[in-house]
DNA sequence: TTGGTAAATTAACGGTGTTAAGTATTTTTA
DNA sequence: TAAAAATACTTAACACCGTTAATTTACCAA
């Protein structure tokens, strides 16, 4: 039955016309900007066809925040080359919120926007496993960190739950304009890596022992 | 002329009521369920009505924020009767933690929307003044600390980033649906303020002489 | 060729923010 | 006090939005 087949192939082609119709419209208009009518536009459909794919514009959203983990993940393919643990946690750091800055509107709608935790609410399987898995990497990190003795032992769920704060704070504070005043716009990143390298310094026993 | 001075009166009256029936709306139903018409709808007024006090949704929501700042500030007027800086300083990260988890929707709308920053940014004074009152607030404070030797010395402004920066990054983490799983729902403030302490622990200069 | 199925569309519903035009109401002036 | 002017408010409409029901079109099997 390769009729079948290829059936189903074109089910899978015109998902991901709407989803990469999605994404341009998202990236060059921002979140807000991203309506069914203007995707069924660019994919020259009808808005009701979009339906036919996606159960609502939520669903949507949802792929478009996995789509961001996996381009995050993608970012952080540097990182296993590093063998200091804590020189990773450093790296993984600064990726963040290079990644952030770089991807607002994939950051927005990864851990901002409700929308796509309004459609993992209503599916079978409710875990956010993508964001679970992220943060799960940062407290095996640190656990390394603390058992070679390379930061202070501390709760670990705590300390990472400090330390992804962080970074998602000062990335989201500048997404939604709350720093223009406080920090000139080309310095911000630069100040964001002082912040961060600031935190991990006063953990930091290498640094501490001096 | 009583009856100018009566005509700005009234007119004042009726912006309060605007600001209050949007309040009730946003604190009931959330910030998306704002809607001109019903806010019309609450004060018996036909939608255009409100057009005549305010320039459009955007300040409405702006001075919304506003409010939220002034209750924010109401919250931390018991920080003066702390006479140690430093332990003032945790406690206004602990009212900070406290006063968005408690409003999350004025939160919301004072450190998330895009909303009243875009009414911002079409008035003549284009500074956040709130905002950047309160980051300065929180310098200040932490120049003091330093200046006492109570925390090492750092850079005030990454130091304060990275400070404000955690407790935003938790608490828009939490209102957004970030966290459901990672803590449960009844001890999430708790974990916060593990965290927080964590941090300011581990700057606290007379934690870490012992 | 016909019948059935799958895919796509048209039309519509109830909502949104906002504006232009028109109607009351009140105040000022002659 | 009556007319004119200014103020306050409403009605109607525009251009959108997400979503659904009903209908038409396109395709494949017998």
């Amino acid at each position: 039955m390769g009729i079948a087949e290829r059936k189903e192939k074109q089910k899978q082609d015109i998902k991901k016309m709407i989803l990469d119709a999605s994404m341009k419209l998202f990236i060059e208009e921002g979140f807000e900007h991203v309506t069914m009518r203007k995707i069924a536009d660019l994919i020259e459909y009808s808005p009701t066809t979009v339906y036919l794919y996606f159960k609502d514009k939520n669903e949507i959203f949802f792929h478009l925040h996995e789509l961001g983990f996996q381009k995050m993940l993608e970012m952080n393919s540097n990182l296993p080359e590093i063998k200091n643990p804590l020189m990773r946690l450093y790296k993984m750091g600064e990726n963040y919120i290079n990644f952030g800055m770089q991807n607002q509107e994939f950051y927005d709608v990864m851990f901002i926007q409700h929308a796509p935790m309004d459609a993992l609410a209503q599916m079978e399987n409710c875990d956010w496993s993508l964001g679970d898995t992220a943060i799960g990497a940062l407290q095996v990190l640190l656990q390394e960190c603390m058992e070679k003795g390379l930061i202070q032992k501390a709760p670990v769920e705590a300390v990472a739950m400090a330390i992804w704060g962080m970074v998602h704070g000062l990335v989201s504070l500048a997404i939604r304009d709350r720093m223009n005043k406080l920090v000139p716009k080309e310095k911000l990143v630069s100040t964001m890596h002082t912040s961060l390298n600031w935190l991990l310094g006063t953990i930091d026993n290498s640094f501490n022992k001096e």
